[in-house]
RNA sequence: CGGGGUGUGGCGCAGUUGGUAGCGCGCUACUUUUGGGAAGUAGAAGUCGCAGGUUCAAGUCCUGUCACCCCGACCA
């Protein structure tokens, strides 16, 4: 009998999501530190895996890493001016050490475009410096006003790109590729989160951006959840830290520059697109370990026989499949399937004396929970046969998301249908307001024009809310 | 920043008109168990968030304070 240590995802997906998190052990509250998370060793070896997928693209696409202070002197936010207003809010300030006033504070990075810029500046100075292409694996700090675990916390992990172009562009280009070839690439691939690619409006884009482009994800109770930014800065942080070079006709030109950047984040987002009642559920491209192999045995006797035939059944497994045999001796089996079902592993395989005896394994898949995912197989063809069933689910993964999606995005065409449908999920509407009218709508269903999407219709159609004819499609939702 | 809530063994909670702290889970040892969350027996574990105050006596009443959590607006 299931105990009931998680919150029906239909009565309160908050508290769902809370549930998980605490459940499957991927993080406790810091309590110490407000709206601080400690990443327990599950949650922290996924952010791993996370990063390993990521910054392999990264470096496919030519970048390399390197790594900046935590601390930015605190005038080097002010620079740009949209920069600061943005984010002065959230900056945390360090003012003194050993008790003593420092001439200058320092602020805790809540980005690094200033101080990056900064050093860019004295590394720029030909034609042939171009392109700069780092990208630093970092923690930031953002005192928000509202947390939650990975979604939002005042610290948070990361990975933020920083490049610097000879044109216009070519930082376009690199916009755009970081989006495509990282972003998407992953997520859709390693993550099995389908996502909607496409531009922010004036309204959303990141503050001192010429052009901020993003993923949005939908979560399962139809939210938008950003997953990944990537920014054309244009020359703005470049005029405001002389980042300038001398080009091909000994011209000295101001440069070019973008970010992008990824965060923790992307874990909530892995958690909310897949999870369910029972518990996590991850990808297996992504799971720290992709079967958990379970013995099932009385007497000593049993016992040797049964590890006997699990060493035999995993002798080809390594390299090949990520997993782990749990032997604990104290656990009856009953709980260790609920245990492993908690914390998302893709595949169980239960091995007992019947199972020595017939030369079979009982072979259970997660994204089908309970006994209905399970069946007995054969131990001959065993490794192929998981090999098959992972990759099963990571496909079965991504198209259950993709067709969630689409069961809740509608197209609209009044106000009354986006009200609706922004309850539910996202709505696509041709819109031609202005970023008063966003606001508006903001402040009136709660929802936001998460992207304009980079796919748009061929025939144009009335703005939504003013009536005017438009070409121009956008997505609202509700967003975390 | 607005609203709400909570601070009591590791976790979740109870604690009546004030009388010196209890339950469930977990933990330790042993025994019997083990194919969908096992049971018995015996143990260990708490300056009741903090600081004042009232009182013979405070987890409980009063004042102050701190922290964290949840909901909302803002943000990766």
């Amino acid at each position: 009998m299931p105990k009931d240590i998680i919150t029906l995802r239909a009565k309160d997906y908050s508290q769902w999501y809370l549930d998980i998190v605490r459940n499957a052990d991927l993080a406790d509250y810091a309590e110490v530190v407000r709206g601080c998370i400690v990443f327990k060793p599950t949650g922290y070896a996924i952010w791993e895996a996370i990063q390993r997928g990521l910054d392999e693209r990264i470096k496919e696409t030519g970048h390399e890493n390197a790594y900046f202070p935590l601390l930015i002197p605190k005038s080097f936010l002010t620079k740009e001016a949209e920069h600061v207003e943005g984010f002065a809010p959230e900056v945390a300030e360090v003012t003194r050490v050993g008790g003593v006033d420092l001439a200058e504070p320092y602020v805790i990075r809540p980005t690094s475009e200033t101080i990056i810029g900064h050093f860019y500046a004295q590394w720029v100075h030909s034609w042939r410096d171009l392109p700069l292409l780092i990208n630093q694996w970092a923690n930031v700090m953002r005192w928000e006003m509202r947390t939650r675990p990975f979604l939002r916390t005042s610290e948070f992990l990361w990975q933020e790109g920083h490049t610097v172009h000879a044109t216009e562009a070519e930082a376009e280009e690199e916009t755009l590729k970081i989006l495509n070839d990282v972003y998407v690439d992953f997520l859709e691939k390693e993550m099995a989160v389908p996502v909607l690619r496409g531009r922010k409006t004036e309204k959303e884009k990141f503050a001192g951006a010429l052009r901020t482009y993003a993923i949005e994800a939908m979560m399962q109770d139809g939210r938008a959840l950003q997953a990944g930014t990537s920014h054309n800065l244009g020359q703005n942080f470049a005029r405001a830290f002389d980042i300038k070079f001398t080009d091909q006709n000994n011209t000295s030109q101001v440069a070019w520059t973008t970010s992008w950047g990824v965060s923790t984040r992307l874990i909530g987002a892995l958690i909310m697109a897949h999870s369910d009642d029972e518990g996590l559920v991850l990808p297996p491209r992504l799971a720290p370990k992709q079967v958990v192999v379970v013995p099932i045995y009385k007497t000593p006797d049993e016992r040797v026989r049964v590890l006997e035939a699990v060493d035999k059944i995993t002798a080809d497994w390594k390299g090949r499949i990520r997993f782990r045999v749990d032997d604990r001796d104290n656990l009856s089996p009953g709980f260790k399937y609920n245990e492993w079902e908690l914390k998302g592993i893709p595949v169980r395989v239960e091995v007992g004396p019947r199972d020595v005896e017939k030369g079979s394994v009982a072979l259970a898949r997660r994204d089908v929970p309970g006994k209905a995912g399970k069946e007995f197989v054969p131990q001959e063809g065993l490794t192929e046969r998981i090999e098959a069933l992972l990759a099963d689910i990571q496909t079965s993964l991504f198209t259950r998301a993709l067709a969630f999606r689409n069961d809740h995005t509608v197209e609209v065409s009044s106000m009354g249908e986006l009200k609706e449908a922004v309850e539910t999920g996202f709505a696509r509407a041709y819109w031609a307001g202005s970023r008063e009218d966003e606001q508006k709508i903001q402040d009136d269903l709660k929802a936001t024009i998460r992207v304009i999407p980079f796919d748009q219709p061929e025939k144009s159609g009335k703005c939504i809310l003013t009536g005017q004819e438009t070409g121009q499609q956008v997505v609202f939702a509700r967003a975390y």
